[in-house]
DNA sequence: ATTTATTTCAATCATACGTTTGATTTTTGG
DNA sequence: CCAAAAATCAAACGTATGATTGAAATAAAT
């Protein structure tokens, strides 16, 4: 039961650090939108970097209890066998992407998760890293079995390809209209997550070039390029 | 041609963007590492904002149209017909990706230019906004020409995804051995390429899902997890 | 009711920030 | 060679930053 005060730093500090980023965002224009006094924020929770550390704490660890228990489902479901590719990766992509349908917030929080993985100083990219782990690794070990037939390290590239397309809409799926603004809204999520996880299927799936690398790239690009 | 000292300043800043973000560095630290007077960066670039769209502009501009130019020849070498989707996706992916065969330079620059996707403060967006619409408005076309059976709405998801997959490899394709650590590094450039264009291939080709919207999402999430 | 702990508040700290100034040095062009 | 332009430099500007303090106010406990 966190007192009033401290909710109000942190919804106010997730507000500006979803379209600030971390850096960008002063602990005086924290205060100042949640209205409490400037000692506030060191009293409840001794520096900036804390509270940075306190907002992502305040909601990363139920996205990502929701996704392993939603993998542990899947392989539940596969009794041992292969399991299901698509399950899979829909457990690890929809309840991050879920949170734009939770009222207000949730979409807010959105971006600061987008955030964390890339614009993290050192102190917090070492929680950040730490905090998404396991997840990783319990994901990886199930596409491996879900995926016999391709290399491990085949694998985890295109699963860090998949995180990578994740982030991305997470940050600026809302503003892919700035492009394209004959594109409905982003506002159907459901649709949007499937369409997400069918892209992920298809590229993890996809088959094996064996050999050709160097071919048709070397021979394409200008020479002065490189 | 610069000056040697405009040229120390545009290395340094661009070093230190690339791994702390344009809101984490100050003019200071970039004069410091430059080795050169404070005034110098007012004195050449007007301002820290104006700097930092130099540090961008300086090489972006040879990347994207080298970029147009690989588009070209895919869209000669098809004749009207359908144009090659690996081509094209390899004529959006590799240019970039190329700068890490730069000797030195480029692999810090890749890492600005995806910084450049996500930090950039409001007056900064516009430009990037800018700078890519012509790039992403000609590669979006390319490929609803290479696939007429794909309704463009979801390739324009598609192709957003690719984006993103592209964007993570620039910003943290190196650091992918923090989570393994057994494999090898990202180092074989021309490999890591035909990866990422391969998963694009499978991911834009996918088959069309007509309607599994709503059905294994909502049953599998935890009731309260909305 | 009185003490004790918790929480708020205004005021201030030292530092870091982007920017500006004006003198000085270096380079350039006739 | 010398005047004009370009570039460099040290110093300072005002402001914003994260953090700290100690008194005041509130809540909790006895």
């Amino acid at each position: 039961m966190p007192s009033e005060t401290k909710t109000k730093i942190l919804d106010a500090a997730e507000d500006l650090f979803a379209d600030r980023g971390f850096d960008g965002v002063s602990i005086r224009s924290i205060i100042s939108l949640a209205g409490v006094n400037l000692g506030a924020i060191h009293y409840h929770f001794g520096s900036k970097e804390s509270l940075i550390k306190e907002v992502f704490h305040r909601r990363i660890g139920q996205v990502n209890n929701e996704r392993l228990r939603l993998l542990n489902d899947c392989l539940i479901n596969s009794r041992g066998n292969v399991p299901d590719l698509r399950m899979v990766l829909r457990a690890f992509i929809a309840p991050p992407l879920c949170l734009l349908l939770k009222p207000e917030r949730g979409s807010v929080f959105i971006k600061v998760c987008g955030r964390a993985y890339g614009e993290a100083s050192e102190h917090l990219r070492g929680m950040f890293i730490l905090i998404f782990r396991e997840v990783f690794e319990k994901f990886s070990l199930a596409i491996f079995r879900a995926l016999p037939n391709i290399p491990e390290e085949e694998i985890i590239w295109r699963f860090h390809f998949v995180v990578g397309a994740m982030i991305h809409t997470m940050l600026h799926g809302q503003a892919i209209k700035q492009f394209r603004p004959d594109i409905k809204n982003a506002l159907n999520v459901e649709e949007n997550i499937e369409r997400l996880v069918q892209f992920s299927v298809s590229g993890l799936c996809g088959e094996l070039k064996d050999n050709q690398k160097g071919d048709s790239l070397g021979t394409a690009l200008e020479e002065d390029f490189i």
